[in-house]
DNA sequence: TGTACATCAGTGAACGCGCGTTCACTGATGTAC
DNA sequence: TGTACATCAGTGAACGCGCGTTCACTGATGTAC
């Protein structure tokens, strides 16, 4: 009866690949607002159990729809996952991209440029915050594998963009360089940002203050760093 | 003949506390030894599917033993998880506390830092590379509710005694702020690390030298800040 | 403006599957005398 | 050193459940004339 035979199941399992792309746009407003109404939930619900209990089955029931209709344009709960992620990414990015345009790279002093940055990184949190499934999406974003780039190519395209930006003003580091660094203080930002939504009770203030002194700080560093006959007065304190 | 109403289902679900200790740890030669193949058998599939995927039935089969063998020492995978999790955060603890013991944190100039922390940071990555699971251990730790303590524990825990041991070289930096500081370098390190880890792609070089340099500069100016009797020569480039 | 028809949106019921979990059990290891 | 017994370690078979997925369908929306 069953063509397949039993031991071969050893050699099938494996990670498959898994398409996660949704599978229609449709434009009927109704469809539309279904549409809404199953990420919307999505959301909820990932919040509430964790992106591992969630399933395409708990999600119609609290959407109030029964399986086809969800079918219909999400082939499995990962393209949920995904169109959820690429909206927050989406969101924080925006968000990057006009503080850069207006002005916030712009500073004179380190004491402007810690608070600029403060700034960027309070929107980014409230933003967060205010999407619904908030830190699960993020949670999930790092561990289900077909996600991951999801979280990157958002990383990697703000990063590039900070290096455009960031390049004039540090003309003696190696554009190469500039790039790693940038997707590394991107990644310092998000740490800290997780960390604040993830543990409450961590005195928010003081960790972005901390995160973005630490971030100007290397900047400085890396400017003085690579351009020695300027200044040698920045000599480091002894321990 | 179903007992439960089929609407209750509704309120029924959320999210549960789930025991995720090990049930038992005999002492019985070949009992150790199934103890340890389960928990390597683990590491594998961890690294092969995704912890999503991962299930007991899957485990006993790669490991040749039937469920209620392993169900007598681990009550489901999440106890997998935390057991796999707890062994490798405690090596790169160890390897990091005796770092500290060894003089890691006593240079007397900001290159002899960067070296320290670079070979602190080359040995953390070894020693997770090594470890069976190495990258989805991490994963897991961050997604799976009943287990993100594991990690944040070991973080503490560590980021503790930094604190404590450059205290001294920090006079004038009120303690819980040194605490938040160390707490935070101590995140962008395993952030850096999961970087290296995750994207091989990427100059794995290049990346410890950069996340090094934020982390001592960090330090340098906040020695630097908190004292402004010292110096005002620190003055910042201009953008 | 009204009717006939085509496409779109969502339903109800069913399926096979692998999962977690438990049962009573057999065989292996250690211990008392 | 050998036997009898107790505890430990692992087996084989079965279960109920929710999951993902598909079927043929009904009802809703838009369109041609």
């Amino acid at each position: 009866m069953r063509s397949t035979p039993r031991k071969s199941a050893k050699a099938a399992a494996k990670a498959k690949p898994l398409a996660t792309d949704m599978k229609l746009r449709p434009s009927q407003a109704r469809s539309q607002e279904t549409i809404e109404q199953i990420v919307r939930v999505t959301g909820l619900l990932l919040e509430e159990m964790g992106f591992e209990q969630l399933s395409t089955n708990l999600v119609c029931r609290r959407a109030n729809l029964t399986p086809p209709a969800l079918y219909r344009y999400f082939p499995n709960k990962y393209a949920l996952l995904r169109e959820l992620g690429e909206r927050l990414m989406r969101a924080q990015d925006d968000a990057l991209l006009a503080w850069i345009d207006r002005g916030g790279l712009d500073t004179s002093s380190t004491q402007e440029a810690v608070a600029q940055n403060v700034l960027l990184m309070n929107e980014i949190i409230e933003i967060t915050r205010a999407f619904p499934g908030q830190i699960a999406i993020l949670r999930a974003l790092r561990a289900v594998p077909g996600l991951r780039e999801v979280r990157l190519a958002s990383r990697d395209m703000v990063a590039a963009r900070l290096a455009e930006a960031i390049a004039p003003s540090l003309p003696n580091v190696p554009f190469e360089t500039l790039c790693i660094a940038t997707r590394m203080t991107t990644e310092m930002g998000t740490t800290a940002a997780e960390m604040v939504l993830e543990e409450p009770q961590l005195d928010r203030e003081i960790i972005v203050q901390q995160v973005t002194r630490a971030t100007v700080a290397y900047y400085d560093a890396l400017r003085a760093t690579t351009t020695p006959t300027k200044t040698k007065t920045k000599t480091k304190a002894k321990s």
